[in-house]
DNA sequence: TATGAATGAGTCTTCATTCAT
DNA sequence: TATGAATGAAGACTCATTCAT
């Protein structure tokens, strides 16, 4: 009788509750969690919207399909990162080595070491089943990075700095450690414990500085 | 019993009957294109089997599951490739940097450029749903190379043509360009024109300069 | 409580703002463009309510379900259609041939051609799911169109002008071009622009010609 | 216990019964059924299935969609009649006024008083919601029908026996009563008992009497 | 062994209805 | 009264798996 008024009341969630502000973050947050766990089509909508806390139909009143979510997931974990970058690109006034360095330490800083490392990692996985995913990331994601890390080689290659290298090739040479980071950190290192690699960071900085030094155009003696 | 050998086993397959030991071959043969083409989730069965040409029940005679049949597709595939590699290596004569590019032509000519990529591309895709697999492929794979790699490294260390570098970053310094294609190939690369690497054995090439320009330990002048 | 009555009511209902008592009317009204449009199962209430300028929270607060307010539509928009007719056909002067082209002639003006007839297709469509609505509207439409129609009849063969016709059928193949006509420019015609029929005015035309030429007692030479 | 084994045999139907050829048969039969009692939308797809016996995905082994489903329905009840009735009228040697005759009565044997009827007051019931579905009967049914009409007319009036008419609206005058009725019986006659047309047979008999008097190029003293 | 018809649990998505504010 | 965020019960359709033949 008594058993419901005994009842802790901080537990005592209500079962509607309104928070239209703060929906979307949580939705989105549950999203990235379980995209990045469990791959794109693997994701169901109910266990997203279960772990936010609300139930399927409120999820849709949010983002209109899961395509949509997953396009959400990604603006809002990496796309939203390239208007600052360019910026901060832009102003900088050091070398291009240490300019190649800092995009490398701030890209593993704010998606290489966070979870939307795992969004790379699953657009790649599924890309050929949703070419929607793909072409969205490829124009959300790709060009944008390409071309702030084409725009630094270039750079260099103006002042001085590097070699004159082929430009489209070169841009890989810079993301090829990255985009491997990521591929392995969420797959092979997520599984087999001795597959991981210890370092990360050193491992960033050991390319670094092999990519720089092949790079230079002169030689330290 | 007996009967069997007795067979002229040549003149015993005519060309559009399908013997019954072959049809597992088939099955996995069939599941090999379709798995590195779509991926796990996005294969069907039905079109597995039809590929292979036979039904969707005598699938399941072979392979108790759809999840079975993606396990043996993946150690079918990936069990051959090192024996002759170590041979190879291990007569090598000349310097470690002809050892090291080598390799990597070697390794694109037989995995990187062929269907095999995709064995890759998909192990890293599905590895975190299949752990075991990933395990496996760690075992199988990933180790042997590894110490492949490492193999060439301490050699060109011990002869003086390499700096004294980390080893284990090192190594990955070398696999990251191959898994990068391995996986751009298989994935953006597969999909949106536009994100096709236009030459991969002259970016190969340019990054195994890059590396040996950074890992040799005088610089030409 | 007398506050309401003091308030001059010209003067208080501004042209945007919405007078409470016109909510029902609003939504009433949008609810008949809509069902009439799109067919019960079709419309959304989110849709009635935005097009009558309201929130969908509203229309429940009026009507307790869709169900209701399709009934509401529907008793709304047929109840005030006969005692005109009536007036007017008691006190008509001329032949019964003229009374009853004239009374096509009117129900094409006043129902046929106007929103009014996807009333009339809307309660045939959905008539076996609705059966209360079908008596409602058997009672309140039917019967006295029924008995309009009969009663010209009736006059015509009396003063010799019909053959003497068996009533019952006579007034359905009166009623038949008008029911097809709103069928069909509420379906086919609606759709495919290929099935509209073009001149429904002369079409009714042809077709009271062709029945007075049946239905007359003597043919002219 | 034993109760199993007292059960009546016969109503022991096996779980998984195997009769490819019956199976079409059978869910088209439950499908015209469901269709013309509740309408396309109302009408479920499972309620389908389990009318004919199977399960759902066994529906959809047969018929890809529940559009498909309905296409199928329709073809198997109306549109397949009209080969038939091409021919017969090609071969008709009787006069244009019979053949009209003739016509309404077999339209009536063979659709109006059968279920089928009930499938063209569906189409017009819902057309607007699936404008695939009016389309594919503008051209399965309403385009044949109206060239079958047509072409009647036509050779009324090149023979002489008909006036000459305005042949667009002419086929309208013979469509409406078909239209009319199945509507009728299927709408306002299935509910309202009070308004069912008590003898259909005359009723159309009646129709055409009026109609052909009506077409007539001359009367009969 | 081989088949392929049959199954049914599972998936995304819709929408009438409720209810805290 | 009015709102609109939240709900959850369906619904169409898919596909790995089973099993009678």
């Amino acid at each position: 009788m008594s058993t419901a008024s005994t009842i802790n009341p901080q537990e005592q969630t209500p079962k509607r509750e309104r928070r239209k502000e703060a929906r979307p973050g949580e939705l989105l947050d549950a999203a990235l969690d379980l995209f990045v766990e469990k791959g794109f089509s693997a994701t169901r909508v109910d266990e997203v919207a279960a772990r936010a806390g609300v139930s399927k139909g409120t999820l849709f009143l949010y983002f209109p399909s899961k395509v949509d979510l997953f396009k959400a997931v990604v603006r809002e974990n990496i796309a939203h990162l390239f208007p600052t970058w360019n910026e901060e690109f832009n102003a900088f006034e050091g070398t291009s080595a240490e300019m190649l360095r800092y995009a490398m330490a701030s890209w593993w800083a704010r998606i290489g070491k966070t979870r939307a490392s795992g969004i790379t990692k699953l657009v790649m996985s599924e890309a050929q089943n949703f070419p929607e995913i793909a072409d969205f990331y490829q124009q959300e994601v790709i060009k944008p990075g390409n071309a702030l890390i084409r725009k630094i080689i270039e750079r260099g290659i103006q002042s001085g700095e590097f070699r004159p290298l082929a430009l489209d090739h070169a841009v890989y040479t810079v993301f090829a450690p990255m985009i491997f980071l990521m591929m392995w950190k969420n797959s092979m290192g997520a599984c087999a414990a001795s597959a991981d690699i210890n370092d990360p960071e050193q491992f960033l900085q050991m390319q670094v500085d092999v990519l720089l030094y092949g790079m230079a155009s002169t030689k330290p003696t």
